[in-house]
Order: C-alpha cells, then structure tokens, then sequence
DNA sequence: GCTTGACCTAGAGCCGACTCTAGGGCCTAG
DNA sequence: CTAGGCCCTAGAGTCGGCTCTAGGTCAAGC
C-alpha cells in the first residue's frame, strides 16, 4: 500500500504519516520499495489507526512513541505496556471529568441565557433555570 | 486586588494574566492605581475562572474574546452568546464522545494485557476478557 | 542611600504537533 | 521526450498558547 493510500485510509495526511515515522511511532519500520517508496502493510494501517485513537484521546507523541518501543521489544514487558495504557487511562478519565464539570457550567449559563431570551420572544418559556439567573454583566453593579 | 493575589486565586501565573488581558479577553479593561499597577476586582477574577473553565473545556482564545465582546457590549445581543455558548457545547459533547470511545478501546486493551499478565501471576485471572486477545504484537503473523 | 520585592512594558522564545517548501527521482501516457 | 502524477529527503515555517527576558518603576525596610 502506498502513502497515498494509507494516508485516505487513516485520515492522516501525508505528510503526518512521514512525520510520525521520522518520531518512531510505527511498530516495524516501513518497508521500502525498489525506487525507495514507502509501503505499508495491513497492519501498519491498523497501527496507525490505533495510534490516531491514542492521539485523539491526547496521549502525547512521546507517549505513542515509549508504547510503540516495547510493543517493538515483543513479548515479555506487558506489565510495562500496561503501565503506560493504565496512565493514559486515567488522563483521559481525568480529562472527561474536567470536560463533564465544564458542560455543567456551560450547560447552565446557556438555560440563563435561554431564559433571558425566552422572556419576549416566541416560544415556550415555562421552565425557569434551576437557579436565580446571573448571566455575565458588562458592568456588574 | 494585586495581580499576584489574582495569579494565587485563579491559579495563573502572572504572565498569562497579562496574556490575556492583552488578547481582550477581560470584561472590562483592569484597573490601575497610582503607579499604574493593576488592581482587579473581585468581578474581574469571577470573569477568569469562568474562562479557565472554557480554556480547561477546550474554547480557544479567539472565541472567548468574541463572548468577551459580547458581554462587553452590555445587554442586547443574548441570542449572540447563546449561539457561542451552544457552538462550544456541542464542541465540548462531541470531544467527550470521541473520548469515550477511546476509552472504550484503552480499556479493552488494558483488559487484554491483564489477562496476559494475568497467566503465571499470583492473583485473580478467573475473568477472560470478552474477546480474544489480540495485544499487539511487533511482528505479526 | 541602598536593597528587596512586587510590579510594569515590549517583545522574544518555547513547545507540541503538525504542515509545507525546495529540489529532486521515477514511471507512464501522449 | 516531455508532462503529470506520485513519491522522496531535509529542513523550514506555522499555529496556539503560553512563558520568559530585558530593562525599568516604585514603595517599604534596614
């Protein structure tokens, strides 16, 4: 498969594949062809598109990478692997709880906000916010 | 209030207060006493922790500035911020599902490596993860 | 009168993660 | 035989979000 190809398959672009490459993030190096050109296996694609979750949860690239150098190491260091899958675990965790307080508060300034609009326009405005409305003043006073 | 004690409350340096207040991002422009020092008010840190909690969730700094504006313009354009306000919930919603389903496959692969890690360990290994393990592996076949 | 410490401004530097450029190779179709 | 398309390398540039530096002001304490 070629670069091109891998990089529709996974979303990556082309230069990203490179790239991550060039900061060992792939497994087993990618074999060349004869005039020098990448080319991929079915399973580098899978790596890499484990590597996009890991990405997209925010593991770091010297996280993916510490991963990907004992997965290269094969058998015998799992214990290590899990270490760096359980801490990623608890960021990610970590990050939804901070993510899910946040909505919270945007979740209860937009009903504010709903309210202050409802009161005029067209449309049901029945359910009064859960609390007194504080929305943001420009002057507070 | 001194922006040290503000740096304190908010839990940002100094610098970023500055920052910030460069990039437009407080209600109303500080403050300053005689010798031109800042001096906020205690609005003025209420008005930051609500933008770290937009930062922590994700808003980037130029769409804070725009609620910033439209809060600086005083009552009148709610149907504004609302919008911004929903555009970022919806931003935060989406992150929090991408999340999760990662979480899904980190936790499935943390599953797995237990069960490895499991065979030949002291402790309980009587429950097999729900599908085959497939860890990874550095060269497959 | 000198030091210390908290603050000031303007602007440079840093970091992570890409993203792109310059300059070139190789193959195929017209 | 040349144009187009896809690829190569090395390295520079970008972007967001800080973070720090240089050089200076001011007030309090010794």
């Amino acid at each position: 498969m070629s670069i091109g190809q891998v990089a529709d398959r996974t979303g990556l672009s082309i230069h990203t594949l490179r790239f991550y490459e060039h900061e060992g993030i792939l497994a087993n190096p990618v074999h060349r062809d004869l005039g020098g050109r990448r080319v991929y296996s079915e399973d580098d694609v899978e790596w890499l598109t484990l590597c996009t979750v890991l990405r997209a949860s925010g593991m770091p690239l010297p996280a993916i990478r510490q991963y990907t150098e004992l997965v290269r190491q094969g058998a015998g260091n799992e214990e290590q692997r899990l270490t760096v899958l359980r801490h990623h675990h608890e960021r990610v965790t970590a990050q939804m709880g901070r993510l899910s307080k946040s909505l919270d508060l945007i979740s209860y300034k937009i009903r504010v906000y709903e309210d202050i609009v409802g009161h005029g326009a067209p449309g049901d405005r029945c359910n009064a916010p859960s609390r007194p409305p504080d929305a943001d003043r420009a002057d507070p006073g």
